[in-house]
DNA sequence: ACTCTTATTGAGAATAAGTCTCTTTTGAAG
DNA sequence: CTTCAAAAGAGACTTATTCTCAATAAGAGT
């Protein structure tokens, strides 16, 4: 969790360290993340629409690949949603937040907890991981579906 | 986090419950679960292929039914592990662990924290729901990975 | 034990998220 | 301005998982 808010210019800078190239997709990209309400999550099919809305045609296979690119750099978080693809936010410390899902309906409720954080540093620097992200995500059964009689 | 261990008849009790029913295929996989080693994880063609070495020749339409049906039952708990598709393994308060995953080579360390549980607890209670499972992933990169210089 | 209903299985087709390939474009260093 | 590897775009491809449907069998009732 080194930054908590990459520029066009630190993303840039971060990138050149490596041997890459600051693209006008990725700086797009990563402006949309930057300016998402908190709590919302976006899969490569959301976020293909919302740049095609917002005048920027950038091809899904660019966007797979940023994506994918960002949440290894520790820039997004990659999650998973109990939906059969995954989602992606911006990852910042003081917005760093949990899942908690019904494994029947899927609905999600987000919730704050300072302590797992801690663990996830902790545990990490144990075994000398340079620590990205960690995240706490709960399974379980929404009140609604405890009520209904629904199968499964 | 009800039941910490499955019998043949707790199973069927539990899917009567429910209107459904306890089959062979239901009790071998389960069977197979109760007796893997801690720290093992499998994924459906994993299964399938010890259900085969043991001398049970089980359908993959069955198994990736079952393995679904037990996690939404709390039985199995789905581990996203960083690749391509997902692991089970059985789920019991006794032995709950988290997972440590390296981005870049999918290397995963399992480690215990008493209190991510009781956070799972907490949070599900506190919003009605009824707790299956609660995971810690922690995304990181690893001591070797580190040293490489190879990209991301 | 026999019957009946319907959940479940098995086989294979279908789906779709995500990756790969290859050509063209372009960032950025010198 | 040149150079060249990185990256984008288009679309083919892969493959985990789901779906469909006919055949089977669990379990309740008689
Ligand atoms: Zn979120
Ligand atoms: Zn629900
Ligand atoms: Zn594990
Ligand atoms: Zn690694």
């Amino acid at each position: 969790m080194s930054m908590s808010f990459y520029t066009a210019d630190s993303l840039k800078a971060e990138l050149h360290e490596r041997g890459w190239r600051l693209t006008p997709q990725r700086e797009i990209i990563l402006d949309i993340f930057q300016n998402l309400a908190a709590g919302k999550h976006l899969s490569a099919e959301d976020l293909c629409e919302l740049l095609h809305t917002e005048g920027h045609d950038i091809s899904l296979s660019t966007i797979y690949r940023t994506v994918k690119l960002m949440a290894r750099m520790g820039i997004l978080r990659e999650l998973e949603l109990a939906e059969d693809h995954k989602h992606y936010e911006i990852n910042q410390p003081h917005h760093h937040h949990h899942h908690l899902i019904c494994v029947r309906c899927n609905q999600t409720i987000e919730f704050k907890n300072e302590s797992v954080l801690k663990i996830g540093d902790k545990t990490s620097k144990k075994e000398g991981y340079h620590l990205l992200d960690c995240q706490l995500t709960i399974h379980a059964v929404c009140p609604a579906c405890q009520r209904s009689i629904l199968p499964v």
